[in-house]
DNA sequence: CCACTTAGAGTGAAGATGACTCTAAGTCCT
DNA sequence: AGGACTTAGAGTCATCTTCACTCTAAGTGG
């Protein structure tokens, strides 16, 4: 029973699956995108995997993901929300428990982004091998996120404040990977009294203004 | 920085949530019903908390929370689902995260059911007032409970291999507390070919003899 | 053999969905 | 100035789903 004492530990660790929306380096279109860390050293040295760290005795869970996205990518105030926890005996050579939250980035935070020490985004879709497990928790964010958004509000976080239909329809369409019609689109939003207008158009635009948005609740509220 | 780095360590705990339905004291129709241990020592001595413990270092989290399961009923064969982690700093006096899981159990495996060392049953919607977070965790898992069985078949896991529409019925009732219309509780399950007809019905009732269904595919396989 | 109970099929109104059309309100070009 | 162009946003209609309800089927018990 008592062999090494010392690795018998479990430790704990939070990473976070950074989303943000950038074109497609190929098709010009929106896209999800997520930031990698590459790691400096063993196990999988020279591989890259999701930002994350050790939890911090002081800190709480969705802190220490909080502190994550400032470390990645220079940014505090983004959608958060925890995904599921990982802890096979056998995804790490150490025992590592990792709970892996995921943040959804504004395109006006996401402009501000500064990239960490050995950061680098990838296309969501298409990210290389990664360290430990971190293929199956990409894909599995990725299935979560695209079920998420057909029934919860959750396209609020990857817009600002204000924002019009069209660009609500578009991170729709951007995570799903399909195009949608705009009337409906409108329609089946509207009915949904998740946002409501501001009063006001955009202008500025080569044709007819689209109205204003905001979210009616925020989204953390409107939890599954 | 650094004060006592005895208790700067955060350790890991799995609880699971055991549901089982059994007959409501009062009315006698079916309800949630779940296990909880009286805390034999502090913090929170004397009070009722969530069957659970440490994460031992070779053991899967699901492996842990089945092992709780077997500690605390005496059950092995149950559906078992990760529900959340929780980590708040602030949830005991050492800091422990606990990695949540709930178990369904099924009629026949609850009526071998043996409580263990200080357990007790008690219904799931008036549970006295829990040790920790506990009593939101119970709270969050009965809303994900009611939640997911209406677009999951994750109602089967309180039945038997095979069972009668009547009784799936009675599943969704007892878990969302309302009737269902027989009929078009009917067309729905049907339509969802989640399950399907055996080709046998039941016999000894005092009426028409009904179908015999099983699942189409197990639960696990059709999480979120 | 008739009353009673539940199984399971069917019906019609109301609501949601999806493909599509049409008008509104701007800018850009000539 | 005025027409072409673009997207906003309302409206139409057929189809599918949902829900309350009715009706017949098939057993048991008196």
């Amino acid at each position: 029973m008592t062999t090494t004492q010392v690795d018998q530990r479990v430790s704990l660790a939070v990473s976070t699956v950074i989303f943000a929306l950038r074109p497609d380096p190929s098709t010009g279109r929106q896209t999800l995108w997520l930031p990698l860390v590459r790691r400096i050293r063993e196990p999988y040295e020279g591989k890259w995997a999701l930002p994350g760290g050790p939890l911090e005795a002081h800190e709480d869970l969705a802190a220490s993901a909080r502190h994550t996205l400032e470390r990645t990518t220079g940014l505090g105030d983004s959608y958060l929300e925890q995904l599921y926890s990982f802890g096979a005996v056998d995804r790490s050579p150490d025992r590592v428990v990792s709970i892996v939250y995921w943040a959804l980035v504004r395109p006006d935070e996401d402009a501000r982004a500064i990239d960490g020490e050995n950061v680098e985004w990838f296309v969501a879709d298409d990210v290389p091998d990664l360290a430990f497990d971190h293929d199956d928790i990409v894909r599995y964010a990725l299935d979560r996120l695209r079920a998420k958004i057909t029934y919860s509000p959750i396209a609020h976080a990857f817009l600002a404040d204000e924002f019009t239909l069209a660009e609500l329809r578009e991170v729709h369409e951007a995570v799903l990977r399909k195009s949608l019609d705009p009337a409906n689109f409108r329609r089946q939003v509207l009915a949904g009294r998740t946002i409501e207008p501001t009063g006001t158009c955009l202008t500025g635009t080569s044709h007819r203004p689209p109205a204003l948005y905001r979210a009616a609740a925020r989204p953390e509220e409107i939890a599954r």
